[in-house]
DNA sequence: TTTAGCCTAGAGCTTATGCTCAAGCCGTTT
DNA sequence: AAACGGCTTGAGCATAAGCTCTAGGCTAAA
């Protein structure tokens, strides 16, 4: 065995086999016991093989068709909304309160929905990437994809404010799934003040970042909700008395670092200039795909749709169909 | 229940609830137990709507990445052959012998392979589609599609010399597939003389299938073998005495009632005039799948490939790699 | 009453995973 | 320098969990 390049050389191997495990397995229709003989290996191995094959994200699975309720809805918003698209991932109504399961089907939906854009996408896009638990989901389950040439620019500060680097940004996910270059801004969500603002917004570090997720033709952002139980606070990103002082000046929603009442209006608040990181109104024009992940945020929703940034939507059907009769409130 | 259409309306829900287990089981990643508890139906009820979502090809698997002895012969063999494009399924050498598995490993592959090429085929095409097991087993492996425009023409005669129906026409099976239209030709595959030919062909319903046939833009064909295992022979479309005679002049395949000899020549036979169908001849330009399933027929393939009429070719790993240590065979 | 369809239960097979063992690779010990 | 022992890695065994199929009983419509 001539093995110069010993660990490599055997993972190529490995996921040569993988390969062949999966196609007998998924495409030739066979058992695992079946898969084994034929590739004469042992048939724990033979389903280790194909669970690597699954892992190394080989494996692209599609449903052709959703129910027919989910197209309703999907019609409906889009309309209401003028949505470039719209996927409503179809969830059950026995279990409409379970908040996990939501970000797991709606994450799990909006990876396939995103997987394809990512595909048609030309060579060399940057995307700009926000944050959240939706999107956090949506990267977990986005099969791995082979473009070194993509960039990933987060379109906010990822600091908590006490500078502690927050434990999973959302674009490392995107850059391990996808082999691209991912960029962050290494302060925090909101400055304290202007003063502030106008100092970190000014560094260098900042401003690269900055021009490369202004410069994206393509955003995913998370929807975020104003109540002590959502991603922003509970991560730390701002203050109990940031919550409070934006609840009271109407604002229900958070879209990347920008504050909008339940118009669709920007709050007029001075934490509305306080957001470290791309303008929300910046994305106008340029293909915003949201993804709503998390119960009880139809109000929040109804905010970030109205405010018009929003061309694509992903969400949970249990979801939409709150939104849907809410869609008049004011 | 309001059930003015009961069996279809039961049907509708019944493909709605699929797509919403399918979506769960596949998508969500949940086991069986949960989605039926999430559906509020008995395990063994989301293991059949899951099992009809599947039977209903709204699942579609894709590996992406074959092996790279794969990829190898697929270079070799469309450089050396001018192909448009090669695919060969992965199979292994242990089980190198067995033909089913053979046919259901490149019926598998096959099929994906002509899914996409129906994806991107313009509406209302015509396709030409010839005969065989490996045909078969694509179809029998084709996901479902809705292409009502489509229409599938039979590039050949369907009857055997007793006139009877041949059980299931390929023809048949793609209607089913894609709910396009079906056209085949009530004639046997070849004319006992000269005389039978021309008075055949002269048929009105031969005329109008024909017609289809040769102003199709894609064909869909298998390559047959000269001997008596061969499909040909094992339905009774030829008889031992055709046979006998096409070898010994030199014949080693069968292309839609074209019989060509090792270097790809039409043998010089009056039978190669008895042909029932479009001339093999009158493909050259049009895009012809050729898919070889079954073992042993690598020089049926060397034949047929020299000919120049074969544009896009399927086959598998085995077969594939014996024809390249053949490909220079005279 | 009969028939068809659906559900329940349970057996048998397939798939997933924790645990154990063996082999190779250091860094340390004699 | 040789030997020892922990550490990592990969493989298989045993078993648990999950999936699939069959038979029998129940309900509802003919």
């Amino acid at each position: 065995m001539n093995s110069k390049h010993p660990k490599q050389q055997v993972d190529a191997e490995q996921l040569d086999l993988a390969t062949r495990a999966a196609w007998l397995s998924f495409i030739g229709g066979y058992t695992q016991g079946e898969v084994a003989k034929r590739l004469a290996v042992s048939p724990v191995k033979a389903h280790r093989l194909i669970q690597l094959a699954q892992q190394q994200g080989m494996v692209k699975i599609f449903i052709e068709g959703e129910p027919a309720r989910c197209v309703a809805l999907e019609e409906q918003l889009a309309k209401k909304f003028s949505l470039r698209s719209c996927l409503i991932a179809p969830s059950d109504h026995i279990n409409a309160d379970d908040n996990e399961a939501n970000f797991n089907e709606v994450g799990a939906g909006a990876a396939r929905f995103f997987y394809n854009i990512l595909n048609q996408l030309p060579q060399s896009s940057c995307v700009g990437i926000g944050k959240g638990r939706s999107l956090s989901a949506l990267a977990e389950k986005l099969p791995k994809i082979n473009r070194a040439d993509l960039t990933f620019a987060s379109v906010s500060g990822s600091f908590t404010r006490k500078f502690s680097a927050n434990r999973l940004d959302v674009v490392q996910q995107f850059v391990e799934r996808t082999g691209g270059e991912g960029y962050f801004m290494p302060v925090p969500y909101l400055a304290r003040d202007d003063e502030e603002h106008e100092m970190l917004m000014a560094q260098a570090s900042v401003q690269f970042s900055l021009n490369l997720a202004r410069n994206a033709n393509l955003y995913a952002v998370g929807i975020g909700g104003l109540k002590t139980n959502h991603y922003l606070h509970s991560v730390g990103l701002v203050t109990d008395n940031d919550l409070e002082e934006l609840r009271s000046a109407g604002a229900v929603c958070d879209l990347i670092g920008s504050f909008y009442d339940i118009m669709g209006k920007l709050v007029d608040h001075p934490l509305n200039g306080h957001g470290l990181g791309i303008n929300a109104a910046e994305m106008a024009g340029k293909r915003v795909v949201a993804v709503a992940g998390g119960l009880g945020k139809e109000l929040a929703l109804l905010g970030a749709l109205r405010s018009g940034l929003v061309t694509d939507l992903v969400m949970g059907e249990v979801t939409a169909e709150k939104l849907v009769s809410l869609m008049e409130f004011k």
